[in-house]
DNA sequence: ACCTGAACACCGTTCAAGT
DNA sequence: ACCTGAACACCGTTCAAGT
């Protein structure tokens, strides 16, 4: 009967900002400034200790543990988003704006990716940025529930085709990355698969970035289409 | 020039497989049992060795580091997809088909959400589903690059709907799940959104499944409709 | 109120040594 | 050909102790 609290940075309250010392903002702008430029494993609590020139264990005073860090980090990438107001600009424009921003927020963030399959976005830019989102939907026209499987469609469609591209990146970073290498490996992978075999002679794998822009776009303009349907009918 | 070479388990010839001592595949299938039962975290190479009643060092060598184990498990988990014959079902139902057993798989092996945007799937599994994936779309009509990105349209979708999906049961799963408590928390957390707050008093936190379901059939119907818009026109 | 270092229980991985 | 244990360089986190 007794279940455990649900606990998260955001259940607990802040502890107060008090001036000195360092603060709970600058810890995770650190944080951030690390997972930017070394990924999710690069983040360890003593190079963090180290980068704000403090021992490793006095961030605790700060953050109860690492994952709370990374819960504060991740919202903070959450605030990124811009949505803008569907009144102003149409509900389409806003939803593709919205998207478009979200996918380069990951992109900015490649270590966001991590954490979309393991922390829920509880966290208040989060919310807020849920929030605008479903506003965008509610002024389609969408009713009820259905405002929310609107915007879940959309950010789902977002986060999945951006997922496999971070993973792509991550690959490429950690070793060279070398067009014809890479063409020759995946020719021999895709020995048994006719089909696959062709694209690979496609200009897909020297310009990977601008085929993945159009590909975003198909998938986009189908998943608006698929839901505007829904309001016609 | 010399760009060192794209490694994978995928472009390394596998050891023989001998018939003494233990095998790949034993040792792969040991490591998604833990994976399933610890989560990404659960599995160490002491543990995995305890497991199978050896060091931890000798699965080094049939495996050449951790990363390539999880390559390997991942692998078998893009096995597990069901991808009907188009030609048979129709390339709608045989799309649908493919996008639950997708989630299926997911959301039995939670893990494999954390490596979604961390290794390119490109195992042999992996590719023999993408290309009846593939067959899918061609049969529907789609044309040149366009088979592709209806392809990755549609997964996009899945994994994007079912990660958060697993985030929050692994969130669920580390502490225990009440659903007033949450109700609370939530309650708490919307209190600057009033949109949100009126749905926390639906049923969504009571018997999140069926939403979760109401909401993937919802997104998906819509997906396939948009894609099926590009066809006509 | 804030920060520290030592200590604990873990990791992945290398390597010389064994059979 | 296969397996081992010791060793190295890391982790996150606790806690008594300092200011």
């Amino acid at each position: 009967m007794n279940a455990k609290q649900f606990t998260s940075v955001w259940t607990r309250d802040p502890r107060k900002t008090t001036s000195p010392g360092r603060s709970r903002e600058e810890i995770v702008k650190a944080a951030i400034e690390l997972l930017d430029e070394e990924g999710l494993d690069g983040l360890s609590m003593r190079k963090l200790g180290a980068k704000l020139s403090a021992g490793a264990t006095s961030l605790y005073w700060y953050v109860a543990n690492k994952d709370e860090l990374l819960e504060l980090a991740y919202d903070e990438m959450w605030g990124e988003l811009t949505v803008p107001d569907p009144e102003e600009v149409g509900w389409r424009e806003a939803a593709s704006v919205l998207a478009y921003s979200m996918r380069q927020a990951m992109l900015r963030h490649p270590w966001s990716a991590d954490l979309l399959g393991r922390l829920p976005a509880l966290g208040p830019k989060a919310l807020q940025a849920a929030d605008r989102m479903r506003r965008v939907f509610a002024t389609a026209g969408f009713k009820g529930m259905d405002v929310d499987y609107a915007t879940s469609t959309v950010t789902a469609y977002v986060y999945g085709t951006t997922l496999p591209e971070v993973a792509w990146n991550n690959a490429m970073d950690r070793h060279e990355y070398d067009p014809d290498e890479m063409r020759t490996m995946l020719r021999k992978a895709a020995r048994d698969f006719p089909d696959m075999l062709e694209r690979v002679n496609t200009e897909m794998y020297d310009d990977p970035a601008t085929v993945r822009a159009v590909a975003f776009d198909f998938g986009l303009v189908s998943v608006l289409d698929g839901l505007e349907r829904r309001l016609t009918t």
